[in-house]
DNA sequence: TTGAAAGCGATACCAG
DNA sequence: CTGGTATCGCTTTCAA
């Protein structure tokens, strides 16, 4: 059925090691053999099995990549990036979905363990010494969140935030909302962070308006709680949150951005098919799936001194949702 | 550093096989042993080796799923169905985004093929006969697709033609202009065969505006062929496409439905969040999903006399983009 | 009920 | 440059 390096052994009139050596190593093999060895498994079909060679090279050529939510639209663009990064370097991509269920993420971490050379943890849920019990048992990179002793890829939220209130302000808001996240969530406590220092530097007036869940019915549930409050302006976790407020405040009359304005985090391809558009702090997706892959080669060739920290940037993308302060 | 089999037998004073038994079969083994056997596995933190395991049984546990653009959302929404119904039946997803290029198929599937049980192949664009040639080597389940000799899980397109074109017929609309997906696409050749019976019962005219991307871009890119034909509507190949067009036509101040209707295809998140409301056919993609792993799960179990063939329905979802004729 | 030993497919080492 | 052999971690006969 399937065929094997004896296969090819027999039919080329060699031993396994040469075949081996052959097609790992061609030019240890005398040129005449090496012919012989490719011919062979290309007639056979021939394709090594990989599980068997991780086995005793240790090396699985896969890596494990989980994240908390694939229909949350910010991490198909980071996964594709990661395939992308992944197949330049030969490796193959073991993909598990949590849905956001963070009592999920450890045993599927275990799980997969022995079958890949690294972990890309995206956004995960788990607690930090729930992770860190994976340290020193397999590489890991960690997205979107920071957790010592493992290398991370964030993006700089405190400056996209800044970007944000600084555009806010130049408009003349001065009382702003905030449409916060999953508390589980690093990102949405970063951005907290962010935006808390920024609308001080600015003094100006934070509203915070509570957590909901990172999704469109998230956002519709909390929109009338933001219309309530004294706020000329909303900046939510996420895009899709802030596309929740814009459904509820469309429902209900309420006029983006006349009546209040709207900045989204993210920029997904939602963001800029809406109308209005909304403005919303871009991240660089791609080179965080790049970035991530990066670091976790590098993190599996050797063990860091100290775990890698790439902070990728993050621009305020302005749409039609923001506008001047009508009084 | 990694924990064996061994280190268990030794912590538990009986031999690899008992530790095996023991873990696999609890009722082949004296109760005592067992307690002995799980305690020390426990402790030591043992996780079976899959790939070690899979050498012996040929079961690897994994699925391998291919499809060509992640970014596309349709195809995250049936990859989190895949996730779902395959971690119930304690399956890891592999998880290959070709990019649209047909010619890295192949090579992924054969990468793949001694690492996984069976594949889920989503919109495949590589050929019946290079696909067929997998026919024996690995249980592989096409979605949105229909090769012989596989199984497959397809929508029913033509239905949903139909639900549209009777949708813009009741409207007044009599010429149809349709933008088509990529040539290599089954689906689209699908749609646009349904979509020419659909037209032709109520004696419509059909007007083709080429093929294009399936993307946003794509959309924009055809929108003004599409106005400079008589067509009063027109169908989009899926929801992105349809978006492009919702965005030139913006552009151009082209009222949507006033001057010309709009439909897309796949029902995407975006769809329900654009104004006016795109009206499009839904696709049951949790449902395409879930049934391509219970097919794939079938076939693996016992190669089957006649590939299933797994259709689902599809649904005209109505929103503002599509309205009465005005002439 | 348990242990010893063979073997899955590939690689790596050591002789020759 | 090539072949024999041990080995990776696990499962599975086969005897005891």
């Amino acid at each position: 059925m399937t065929v094997t390096i004896k296969d090819v052994a027999r039919l080329a009139g060699v031993s396994q090691s040469s075949v081996c050596r052959a097609l790992a190593n061609p030019d240890q093999v005398r040129p005449e053999t090496r012919e012989r060895v490719e011919t062979a498994a290309r007639d056979l079909g021939y394709y090594p099995n990989r599980a068997a060679r991780s086995l005793i090279t240790g090396r699985t050529g896969n890596i494990g990549v989980v994240l908390p939510d694939l229909a949350n639209p910010f991490f198909p663009s980071v996964v594709k990036a990661i395939q992308t990064q992944a197949r330049r370097a030969d490796y193959a991509v073991f993909l598990s979905d949590t849905d956001e269920d963070p009592a999920l993420e450890v045993p599927l971490i275990r799980a997969l363990t022995k079958q890949v050379d690294g972990f890309l943890l995206c956004s995960p849920r788990a607690s930090d010494d729930e992770l860190k019990a994976f340290a020193g048992q397999a590489p890991i990179v960690v997205l979107n969140r920071r957790i010592t002793p493992f290398p991370s890829v964030t993006a700089d939220s405190a400056d996209g935030m800044r970007q944000a209130v600084a555009h806010l302000h130049a408009l003349g808001h001065r009382r702003i909302a905030y449409v916060a996240g999953p508390r589980t969530s690093w990102s949405n406590r970063d951005r907290l962070r962010g935006l808390r220092s920024a609308t001080a530097a600015h003094d100006m007036d934070l509203i915070e308006a509570g957590n909901t869940a990172p999704t469109v019915e998230g956002g519709t549930a909390v929109a009338d709680l933001v219309v309530a409050s004294p706020a000329t302006a909303v900046i939510a976790y996420n895009d899709l949150i802030a596309l929740g407020l814009f459904n509820r405040f469309a429902a209900r009359g309420i006029a983006v951005p006349e009546r209040i304005s709207v900045i989204g985090f993210d920029d997904i391809l939602l963001a800029g098919l809406v109308h209005p558009g909304l403005t919303t702090v871009a991240i660089a997706k791609e080179q965080i799936g790049r970035a991530a892959v990066e670091l976790l080669l590098e993190s599996m060739a050797a063990e860091q001194e100290r775990p890698a920290r790439r902070v990728l940037p993050t621009q305020l993308i302005v749409r039609g949702s923001t506008g001047p302060l009508h009084d």
